[in-house]
DNA sequence: CAAGCGCGTTGACGCAGATCAAAGCGCGCG
DNA sequence: CGCGCGCTTTGATCTGCGTCAACGCGCTTG
């Protein structure tokens, strides 16, 4: 299952895991459950690492052994069918905790979008730390309870949105997404950067590319966004692109 | 958001909540993870109701003041957009936990497909009660965990899986979900219940109706199951059902 | 700077599944 | 027992999006 895991992942040199202190993601991922002075315990099980841009670090199937965090860059999160249909489940940006399962493997495979750094944390080392932080553990809760709201309003998206109202959901939840999960400048709040693909969208959104780049277009043509590159989206109506996203719309200029 | 609720819900009326030690789901439910000494504590802050076939429970967007647990009966919980396209997000059976929500509102409404009986918790006194019995915590966090996976899974579905394979995925998770999920006799491991309606069916897999009946009666004419009465259906060939819903198929009999 | 390549856009066409319409069919009820 | 009603099935037709194909554009490479 790791075949596109060619060389190993790149530890990093001169510090490979033992300043929790200084991370600059810790204010927004569940590490800040730990107070300060117990951070040495939690860097004692952490290995810095960074991962290309199109390196997997997470494959379906493979033992699941590792916790991960996001420390810098973007994952994508995708599952496989046989015949290469692929699902991406969601972007893992910096704060993001990666790989919370009971199952001994992993369900779902992790690719870097950009470059990326991530904290490796050994499963088994850190479900004895959690013994001894439940402050922790109510945080890994709470997460995964907010994913599991962002999972079922992804399912309302693929199971019943329209293209177009798929792209504009898509849209309206980057421009609201908190700047420190994007990990660059924030710009205009109406600006939104899209490190992915047209690919990466389309396999997200439960569409095509050639679907993908034709509602952009259509919603350019209409004024609601423009493109000032491919990877940069400027909203200009967001009112009704929101009223699109949320299916109030439905009429209006089709 | 609460139309739908006419009448109040029924409260039992001979024990209202204090027979945690004889529930039969609790074997199955996060209530397990509670000392049976300490089991008078729980039943302290739950609610025992009984909930009608039809009637809504959990209202998206009303306060979330409750965590429920199903102790017999089906749910099925969903998402509406505002021109009643709906979003069945899954269905929950005895053991099920609900309304894990970091949020002040639901962000899904429930209702009974069978006749039900649910446990009601109030969110802050169980919250208390969570933190003096950190192994509760940790079975939420699992639940939560797992219920993830399921989420992947359905996106995965939802979002590129054909009709037919949509089908075979849900005939066989049903029939591998362990007997006391369904809340009836076994009968043969090959046969599946389907308390739900079409329209239930069509609005978790993202179809309509009319393909649900269709695509079922084509399964039927390829000899891979039998449907005796509408909610029954029988799995005479699991192997080749099973391969359709992993994608493995495409070919074959079309 | 020409060639090659990955990615995005655009157009023409086809099809899986939606929509529209009309029967069955089981079941409770008068 | 006949009637009505909700659910399901089946058929005919339509359409949003997928598929196939061509082209453009920026970047890398020799």
């Amino acid at each position: 299952m790791s075949v596109t895991r060619a060389r190993p992942l790149l530890v990093d040199p001169h510090r490979s895991g033992n300043d929790c202190a200084h991370c600059g993601a810790r204010a927004h991922s569940v590490c800040n459950a730990i107070d300060a002075r117990d951070l040495d315990r939690l860097a004692a099980v952490a290995v810095q690492l960074s991962v290309e841009p199109g390196r997997s670090f997470i494959d379906e199937g493979d033992p699941a052994e590792s916790f991960f965090n996001v420390t810098a860059g973007t994952a994508k999160l995708f599952k496989l069918l046989p015949d290469g249909r692929r699902q991406i489940t969601g972007f893992a940006g910096p704060g993001h905790f990666l790989g919370l399962a009971v199952s001994a493997s992993y369900s779902f495979s992790a690719e870097a979008v950009e470059l990326m750094r991530i904290c490796r944390f050994s499963r088994t080392k850190l479900r004895t730390l959690l013994d001894d932080f439940p402050a922790m553990e109510k945080r890994l809760l709470e997460v995964a309870s907010n994913e599991l709201v962002a999972a079922q309003e992804q399912m309302l998206l693929l199971g019943r949105k329209t293209a177009r109202e798929r792209l504009a959901s898509f849209l309206i939840a980057r421009s609201e997404m908190p700047v420190h999960c994007l990990g660059h400048k924030p710009g205009s709040a109406e600006t939104v950067l899209l490190p992915m693909t047209r690919s990466d969208i389309a396999d997200y959104l439960g569409l095509t590319i050639e679907t993908v780049s034709r509602t952009l277009t259509k919603l350019k043509g209409e004024g609601l966004i423009e493109i000032p590159s491919t990877e940069t989206i400027i909203i200009r109506r967001h009112v009704a692109l929101d009223g699109i996203a949320t299916g109030v719309d439905s009429g209006g200029t089709r």
